[in-house]
DNA sequence: CGGTCAATAT
DNA sequence: AATATTGACC
């Protein structure tokens, strides 16, 4: 009677018990990520063999919240400002996700993917002055306000702002360029030097490039601000957007720069929809089946987000809409913008100009010289 | 001017 | 090693 049926019972509990097992070797890794997951499977697996053992009905998980505390998923698409930690952290982020499928090998590469853009302050080294810009609101140098339409942090409490280091003047003549103190936005880029360097020829080994500039959240913010305001990162010229900012001693190539990088990470980090064709989406955690975390970033419909970037669980902007998986319509999305993208189509010579052999990385056309050159346009949508 | 891409600096 | 910035070129 009950004994086919114990017997049957027995062996399933021991089924599950190496599955969970399994599934707890697999998620050791993540031990300081999932504290709680392991624990929870960990108990159920102490559950059932105790239950093997015979000590019956031994309960636990009746309802394991074993949700990721991670989900931070809030559609929080705003910019992209993962503020960078001070220097000894407590601990780290807990960007955990994936309870993966049982069949993972040999993947996980935490993505501890920095997020682009960790500045801290406005203006890195300014040796003398305090900082430049004249905005309404003045931006402290140690100021990283998490206010609510500005920079989102992917994940990790917020920081206090750690000053930065003056870890700068590795090169003996530092040469900053700034001075100008108060020339609100020197239109062309003609009046911030006064007289100095204007350019660095690369003569005699001095004058490392200029110094780098940070962009700090709340420049970065204003950029953003600048770009809604003008339409969306692919409509926004430099000039524009930095006029709009008003961000005294930005140059211009400043801002094309950043927006540069703007579009580029705005553009589709997130193939993290890799779902193995096999394994369903769920894990077995002492009997219940739970959905793994998984991000659903669909919110974006209101503009009140600044631009294109969206939060991804990554700490990368996840842009919004899934392209296809191949690099054909970068898409930049959004919410408006998407109706001007084809003046790219220049740079295609079909020889590179001086010697360099193609840019390694950088690839913008997939089909940049072949011999068919009709992928300009491209934009079949 | 504005966009890309190579070269560097971190 | 990967990125972020700067500089040079179309």
């Amino acid at each position: 009677m009950i004994n086919d049926n114990h017997t049957e019972k027995m062996q399933r509990c021991q089924e599950y018990i190496e599955a969970l097992e399994e599934e707890r070797r697999k998620i050791q890794v993540f031990q300081r990520e999932l504290p709680l997951c392991l624990e929870l499977v960990t108990r159920a697996i102490d559950a059932y063999k105790q239950q093997l053992s015979g000590t019956s009905t031994e309960y636990f998980l009746g309802q394991s919240e074993c949700s990721e505390q991670t989900s931070s998923d809030g559609p929080v698409l705003e910019e992209f400002i993962p503020i960078k930690r001070t220097s000894d952290d407590d601990d780290d982020e807990q960007q955990s996700h994936n309870s993966n499928n049982n069949d993972n090998k040999n993947n996980e590469k935490l993505s501890k993917k920095s997020d682009w853009l960790r500045s801290v302050q406005l203006w890195n080294q300014s040796p003398d002055q305090p900082i430049v810009e004249d905005t309404p609101k003045k931006v402290s140098v140690m100021e990283v306000k998490r206010n609510g339409g500005g920079a989102f942090h992917p994940f990790k409490r917020e920081k206090s702002a750690a000053i930065a280091p003056p870890l700068m003047g590795s090169s003996p003549s530092v040469v900053v360029q700034m001075a100008a103190a108060s020339s609100t936005t020197e239109t062309g880029g003609s009046g911030s030097n006064g007289g100095g360097e204007s350019k660095k020829e690369e003569k005699g080994g001095d004058s490392q490039r200029k110094a780098r500039r940070c962009w700090s959240p709340e420049l970065h913010r204003r950029f953003l601000h600048a770009l809604k305001q003008l339409g969306g990162c692919h409509v926004a010229t430099p000039k524009q957007i930095r006029e709009l900012m008003k961000v005294d001693g930005l140059t211009n190539d400043e801002v094309k720069s950043h927006l540069q990088k703007y579009r580029l990470h705005t553009r589709r980090p997130s193939p993290s929809i890799h779902n193995n064709p096999q394994a369903p989406q769920f894990v077995l955690v002492g009997g219940i089946w739970v959905p793994p975390p998984e991000y659903t970033a669909v919110a974006a419909t209101t503009t009140t987000g600044e631009a294109a970037g969206a939060a991804s669980p990554n700490g990368i902007y996840a842009p919004i809409a899934a392209p296809p998986p191949r690099p054909h319509h970068p898409q930049a999305s959004a919410t408006e913008t998407q109706r001007q993208q084809h003046k790219q189509s220049k740079q295609l010579h079909s020889d590179e100009r001086g010697s360099h052999s193609e840019g390694g990385a950088h690839s913008n056309s997939p089909a940049t010289s072949s011999s068919t050159h009709t992928t300009t346009a491209s934009r079949a949508l």
